[in-house]
DNA sequence: AAGTGTTGCAACCGCGCGAAG
DNA sequence: TCTTCGCGCGGTTGCAACACT
């Protein structure tokens, strides 16, 4: 059985906001308040809106000091490096960015910054170093690979008119590509076009290890993570977000051989690694080093949704041009490993 | 000038989480 | 402990504006 839904649909106005709407809408939060309540929010001034609509439009686009456009080079970087770190994660970077949205950050990356990075690629790839055109084998159906589309949309950086990490998952998603690993026999199956793959990819470019089953499988070491408090020993994507931000901040370094086992399970999180092979400070590394109290975390974590709020001090933001070149490398690095291991697959 | 394709952005949708009852 | 409900999030869609042919 379905969630119930949060409103009459049948009754709501959709589509763009009036300016009589949004004038209700800013006017009474602006002496009311939301009242905690969203979802009744609508009735009480008289929109026939849903409440979640409501609280977006005010949120992305009528509460004060929301900035609009015009992106800024260290608003890129901040972007980049967040993204690199954390993924998509839009309410996190968003945090970092005052008068930001995460809906703006989201629009921006996925329409812009991405084009950006990957029109650099290309600039690059044509004035220097290329990524050889791929010999794909043929395969019949009965392979693994699509060489018609792999040519055409991701292989022949010619051609690439996709971005990064658009390249990746762009592939279509019913071709689930097994990935052989260079350095040993572990394949990994269902690279699917996600942002968990694109970003499992770019770990195990940064030297990780992975195991099959495609769960998290970066072990952080022990001493240089600040743990919160509830003793999450997972550092997966879904807790990423509960960690202080000493977890972000802190000097991380990934290692397969030292195993954070607090109860037996030992994972963690690729991307919490202070600097990866290629030279992006993800993070800063003069921070705190000693941040495996979780009392230390107290006196700089913040609120609920503010623990990442005043991260951008302690984030260290490389230049883009830097930053850029260094992810250029990965995704170079990428081609170079799925042309490989394209080229000479160690079936199981 | 008209038709078509592309881009950028606002808004919607569905899901997971946590609080409250 | 279970259920319900609202919030917040990330992904996706729709559409107007712009660019190109």
């Amino acid at each position: 059985m379905g969630r119930a839904p949060c409103c009459d649909k049948a009754n709501v106005k959709k589509g763009p906001w009036s300016p009589e709407e949004d004038a209700k809408l800013k006017s009474y939060i602006e002496k009311h308040g939301t009242g905690g309540n969203w979802i009744a929010l609508p009735q009480k001034i008289g929109l026939k809106r849903c409440g979640k609509s409501c609280r977006l439009r005010w949120l992305n686009y009528l509460r004060p000091n929301i900035k609009h456009g015009g992106f800024s080079e260290e608003e890129d970087r901040i972007i980049l490096s967040l993204y690199v770190s954390i993924g998509s994660r839009w309410s996190i970077i968003a945090a970092q960015l005052p008068g930001r949205t995460d809906n703006d950050i989201k629009n921006y990356w996925n329409t812009r910054l991405k084009k950006k990075l990957l029109g650099k690629q290309r600039r690059d790839q044509q004035h220097g170093r290329k990524t050889s055109s791929l010999i794909v084998k043929q395969e019949d159906n009965n392979g693994l690979v699509d060489p018609s589309s792999f040519s055409s949309s991701f292989i022949n950086s010619n051609q690439i008119s996709s971005y990064w990490p658009h390249q990746l998952t762009n592939l279509p998603s019913a071709m689930s590509i097994p990935y052989y690993s260079n350095s040993s026999s572990e394949v990994f199956h269902g690279f699917n076009n996600d942002h968990t793959s694109i970003r499992r990819l770019l770990t195990k470019v940064n030297g990780g290890h992975y195991d099959h089953s495609l769960n998290t499988q970066f072990i952080p070491h022990h001493n240089n993570i600040a743990y919160p408090s509830n003793n999450i020993t997972q550092l997966d994507d879904s807790n990423l977000s509960t960690l202080p931000r000493e977890a972000m901040t802190s000097t991380c370094e990934m290692t397969s051989s030292t195993h954070y086992d607090h109860e037996g399970v030992g994972v963690g999180m690729g991307m919490l690694d202070g600097q990866n092979n290629h030279g992006i400070n993800l993070v800063n590394n003069n921070n705190n080093t000693n941040t495996n109290d979780a009392s230390t975390s107290d006196t700089t974590t913040c609120g609920k949704s503010s623990g990442w709020g005043e991260m951008s001090s302690l984030v260290s933001l490389p230049n883009l041009e830097s930053d850029c070149n260094a992810l250029i490398q990965v995704i170079g690095d990428l081609e170079g490993q799925v042309e490989e291991n394209l080229r000479y697959p160690t079936h199981l």
